[in-house]
DNA sequence: CAAGCACTTTACGTTAACGTAAAGCTCGTC
DNA sequence: GACGAGCTTTACGTTAACGTAAAGTGCTTG
């Protein structure tokens, strides 16, 4: 599978636009604050598919936006199998067929659903931070006026 | 968020003063979809220290409440040892020292950032959910023309 | 040409948050 | 008094999501 000799001169020069530029492993794991392990991790669980210039791995404009979306996915207490799920169907999506649209559909509304929960709990856990917050403070106060 | 069913026949004298009921581990476990071990996992992280009775645990309202918070921050994604963090600091609000105080204060306001940026993370998501629930329509209704 | 990066694969290790099984008490009931 | 339901402890098992170490490849720079 080893890609025969690239085309010798391609780069060198510095008009293309940001949609094609390419980037290393190392270069989006600082990106966006993670190990390079964990982009690979990423590849291994089928959410990112980067391109090969012999060994080394390139990622391009789309591969940075999964990286994007799977990290957003986890910070919203998505497994990587939930995410995986809708970006793998997403790419079914132009020749799927009826039955899998619908399967999309489904995940979708489910994954909405669970948004809209958490915007509840967060409103709720808001609240409760700026109680705790407003007693703390209240006691500060206290411990200040008296000695 | 449970609210409490509407009083049922009783006229005007039943009062049920959930404040002085107690509850059994599986009564805990049923009403909050967690298994009893859930419960006794959270109580050994120190979430959690109802009474015993003999050698069964008795749960009050505030740990039914405390259980409620707990399940909600691990809906948002918060590990139980942030949990921990903010319940243990809050218990020890009254007779805190001046640092802890602000220590709590610290966390707080960590806390709060972190929801915010999920806020943001919402917003984004679900605009990316339309997006693809869209296409899937789109291709959908071409299917269903053509044939 | 040696050294130093940045990348690679392979593979075992680790942590959080439980699951699950085994073995035993206690209480009401048939 | 046997039984089941529900509780208990102890302890090993499991899964997800990486961490970490070892050993090798390829470029370029002093």
């Amino acid at each position: 599978m080893t890609q025969p000799t690239a085309p010798a001169n391609e780069a060198s020069q510095e008009e293309l636009p940001r949609q094609h530029r390419h980037y290393t492993i190392g270069e989006l794991a600082r990106m966006f604050e993670v190990t390079p392990r964990t982009i690979r991790f990423y590849e291994q669980e089928g959410l990112l598919a980067p391109r090969r210039e012999g060994q080394k791995r390139i990622y391009r404009e789309k591969d940075r936006v999964r990286l994007k979306l799977t990290l957003r996915g986890k910070r919203l207490g998505f497994s990587l199998a939930e995410i995986r799920e809708v970006v793998m169907m997403y790419d079914a999506m132009p020749d799927g067929n009826a039955r899998q649209l619908l399967r999309l559909l489904e995940i979708l509304a489910d994954k909405r659903a669970n948004l809209e929960r958490q915007l509840e709990d967060i409103r709720l856990m808001r609240m409760e931070l700026d109680d705790v917050d407003h007693r703390a403070r209240e006691v500060l106060r206290s411990l200040g006026q008296e000695d």
